[in-house]
DNA sequence: TATTATTCGGACAAAAATGTCCTTTATTAA
DNA sequence: TTAATAAAGGACATTTTTGTCCGAATAATA
């Protein structure tokens, strides 16, 4: 809809992997894959993008996997995982593609954009995994179906 | 950054037709192509699939082009446009890619976007092709750069 | 130390989006 | 009626996104 499919498939990787890690549970691609139902293989890619942008923490080897510590999860907020995956066209380009767009020399939706451009950047700095992942805990929401 | 790039020279290119439209100049592929900076042939595709809905009128052979009539230019909002190239799943579709996410079953950020899309499917719905050319025909707008 | 389970990284494959080219069809005007 | 001009449409080409596969590196444990 509005973000790439592998960014869709990194913030709810993120997510399950935040969500177990509240219970000091360590996953694997394997089973964030059945979990949040993404492929297997691509999902792995975009954890190594995660990982490198030290947005979750990954071991090696028997007993390894992905989890996040519980500052993290905190500090870690969507737009740094969307960044990270799709860069930040998504509010800082121009709606109808133009290469220079702004107030001063503006496409003929730029005004429109503005609020809802700014509410969507606003809600994905402030919106952090931990919010997401209790969510999720509790019952209230699904990443799934 | 949120339309296709077919969906956003698609809405260039009518824009750019309902303001030339407004002084009764029809205008062809190439012209078009040329003041919205786009490619030609590219464009021309796109514009088949406008007027297939209605939403220019082409008229073949010399001294033909495309046009708006000045009637179409106020009720064609921008929501036929991109409903016509990109589907509706800018404001249906689930932010996270989740085939079911409804207010019954919400994926994490559904609540979060709620708002963001309903302002966004709000202002496609009440934006004319009248209102947009007029912005340009005073100087207010640009369509390239 | 050998085996096994895991991520990492690179190369490859498939699908979708973007973009081009060329022929056909309609229409105007000389 | 013929030549010229424009959109329509189909086939093709390129690029980007999505997705797969496999060997290498790492670490735990028997």
């Amino acid at each position: 809809m509005m973000f790439s499919k592998a960014c869709e498939y990194g913030i709810r990787a993120a997510v399950y992997i935040a969500l177990q890690s509240l219970d000091n549970r360590r996953v694997s691609v394997t089973e964030i894959a059945e979990e949040i139902d993404s492929p297997v293989a691509f999902t792995a890619k975009i954890l190594q993008q995660l990982t490198r942008n030290n947005i979750v923490h990954s071991v090696k080897g028997p007993t390894g996997g992905f989890e996040i510590d519980r500052e993290a999860m905190d500090t870690v907020k969507l737009s740094k995982i969307v960044k990270a995956i799709d860069g930040d066209k998504i509010y800082m380009g121009c709606g109808l593609g133009l290469k220079e767009c702004n107030a001063d020399r503006p496409c003929p939706l730029h005004d429109k954009f503005v609020d809802i451009r700014t509410d969507l950047r606003t809600m994905l700095q402030n919106t952090s995994l931990y919010e997401l992942a209790t969510g999720l805990e509790v019952g209230l929401t699904y990443l799934k179906r």
